[in-house]
RNA sequence: GGCCCCAUCGUCUAGUUCGGCCUAGGACACCAGGUUUUCAUCCUGGCGACAGGGGUUCAAAUCCCCUUGGGGUCACCA
């Protein structure tokens, strides 16, 4: 018999989305798919100080954009459920209660002070600075009469002598000595459970047969799979994908870049980028290939193919993936991904961009090829929405056409001759015509482009001059010439 | 420091499971040409790696061992 796979992303509420956490829910997600298996969403709320419902909003939010959707989760709701550990806990004191009356627990006394130096005095030994089990030898009825009365006490996990396998389908069989493991802290002081044992609870009672999750938890995993045994469960397979590094080569971090999902919404990639980019961080889809989409991941991920070893996260690669996905959809889509962006720079209002949608997917079919991310579009056809009188002349663009006098009487000649052509205005007729003109002319292409590049854009760069012809209008076209010819001269 | 993980171009990777098809393939970046009205795109070419040392074998990037290097983790965080 198989049973049908069951994969969950567990975050924590404590932050926005990270692109490392991104990648595990994204990889957690195509197995369950690829599978016909359940993705579930969990929320890690149990360190009550730094979760915020907030954050919970912003990672669910992330997790759609990226295109991912869960069977089960604290907002769809589901048979194995709640999903979040805030409110599982009467679940989790009845576990600590089994764990303890099993003999697998114990509530440990000693106060932090003397964890302390303890830990000093074995870091110093140049041991392994764990706990030394001293509360195993309470009695256990004591011991509940103690808590009982009052007195603080913490439930540690008893570990048992011996070695503990675990199957990690990345890494192989790997094992630990039980004497590395120290008795950890399950139940806080303040009755709050911690991490180490929720996370096994809860995989327990939702059913999760495998566990993607990053390589900082490996050295967590003989603790869980103990755990597992205690509760009399086999544990899952794991999988703990390699870290993402910065250029430091250490664990991403703020310090070496972005690395909030949310950073790269706003800056304009396309999400499918983002799903792109974050599946080439450890695993391949074949030998050649490096543009694929969620169909195709979901198609052929399989964890066992994911490498062991840690990659450092590109950002030259990631943008220009992003500017591969931007050049590839089609105009009306990507008019829809860029007018926020452009409402957001007050370029125009929501409902006048609408009001213009043809014209507004002219603008983005032109600038496309132009442009890596959506954030980029405004800058580059703010000439677009500037008054005709207005158009704002970039330094560089106005030095160029003023080094060259006698282009200010090319650009007159040009517009007389121009003037009775504009309407209407069809862009390819036009370039053909204006390039017979400037050979009737005796002129060098550049010599009449340069400064009506200037004139109409008041850049030195950006779109085809025709193109841009096309958008503008043809009134609005003579309108401009004519106010560079007076300031050209100038 | 203890334990654990990892090791192919500067970077992301294919090849490692079942050793020969690998004079190691692709992509980003970089460099040089070309197309072009600018910018960008695009095209062509170039640079560039099996960490080191021992084994095993007819044959090793691929298997084993050691060394070195890098990373992770050692909380009443997750």
């Amino acid at each position: 018999m198989t049973e049908t796979p069951r994969l969950r992303f567990a975050p924590s509420p404590t932050g926005h989305l990270h692109i490392g956490g991104a990648r595990t829910a994204l990889f957690n997600w195509a197995y369950a798919r690829r599978t016909g298996g359940k993705f579930l969403l969990r929320i890690e709320d149990t360190d009550r100080e730094r979760s915020k419902p907030e954050y919970e909003r912003s990672i669910l939010e992330g997790l759609r954009w990226l295109g991912l959707d869960w069977d089960e989760g604290p907002d769809v709701g589901g048979d194995h459920g709640p999903y979040r550990q805030s409110e599982r806990l009467e679940r989790y004191r009845s576990a600590t209660a089994e764990l303890l009356a099993g003999g697998h627990a114990y509530r440990c006394f000693c106060p932090p002070e003397r964890l302390e130096a303890l830990r000093e005095e074995r870091t110093r030994a140049g041991e392994n600075p764990a706990y030394d089990g001293r509360c195993r030898a309470l009695e256990p009825a004591e011991a509940a009469g103690r808590a009982a009365a009052g007195e603080p006490c913490v439930v540690r996990f008893k570990v048992p002598e011996g070695r503990t396998h675990l199957t990690d389908w990345i890494r192989g069989e790997v094992v630990f000595d039980n004497r590395e493991v120290e008795d950890w802290v399950m139940v806080r002081s303040s009755g709050d459970p911690i991490y180490n044992f929720v996370v096994v609870v809860d995989d327990v009672d939702m059913a999760i047969t495998h566990v993607l999750r990053g390589e900082e938890h490996l050295t967590n995993t003989p603790k869980q799979v103990l755990l597992y045994r205690a509760l009399g469960r086999t544990p899952p397979v794991f999988a703990h994908l390699p870290l993402m590094l910065g250029k430091d080569k250490k664990k991403l971090s703020k310090r070496t870049g972005d690395t909030s999902l949310q950073d790269y919404r706003d800056k304009g990639y396309p999400p499918e980028a983002v799903v792109n980019f974050l599946c080439l961080q450890g695993w391949a889809l074949d030998d050649k290939t490096t543009l694929f989409s969620r169909a195709e991941l979901v198609e052929r991920f399989d964890p066992h193919d994911v490498s062991p070893s840690g990659s450092i996260f590109d950002p030259d690669k990631f943008l220009w993936l992003a500017g591969e996905y931007v050049r590839r959809d089609d105009p009306a889509h990507l008019a829809e991904r860029c007018h926020p962006f452009v409402v957001a720079a007050g370029l125009a209002s929501a409902e006048t961009l609408a009001a213009r949608a043809d014209w507004f997917r002219a603008v983005v079919a032109t600038e496309r090829e132009r442009i890596k991310l959506y954030s980029e579009l405004p800058a580059r056809i703010a000439y677009l929405f500037a008054p005709d009188a207005e158009v704002p002349y970039a330094p560089e663009a106005l030095a160029a056409a003023r080094k060259h006098p006698e282009r200010v009487a090319t650009l007159t000649r040009y517009l007389a001759w121009l003037a009775p052509r504009l309407e209407p205005l069809d862009p390819a007729r036009l370039r053909e015509d204006t390039r017979g003109w400037t050979q009737e002319q005796g002129l060098a292409l550049p010599a009449l482009f340069q400064p009506l590049r200037c004139a109409l854009m008041g850049a030195a760069g950006g779109a085809d001059l025709f193109e841009a012809m096309a958008l503008l209008g043809g009134a609005s076209v003579g309108r401009r010439i004519e106010r560079a010819c007076a300031r050209l001269a100038e």
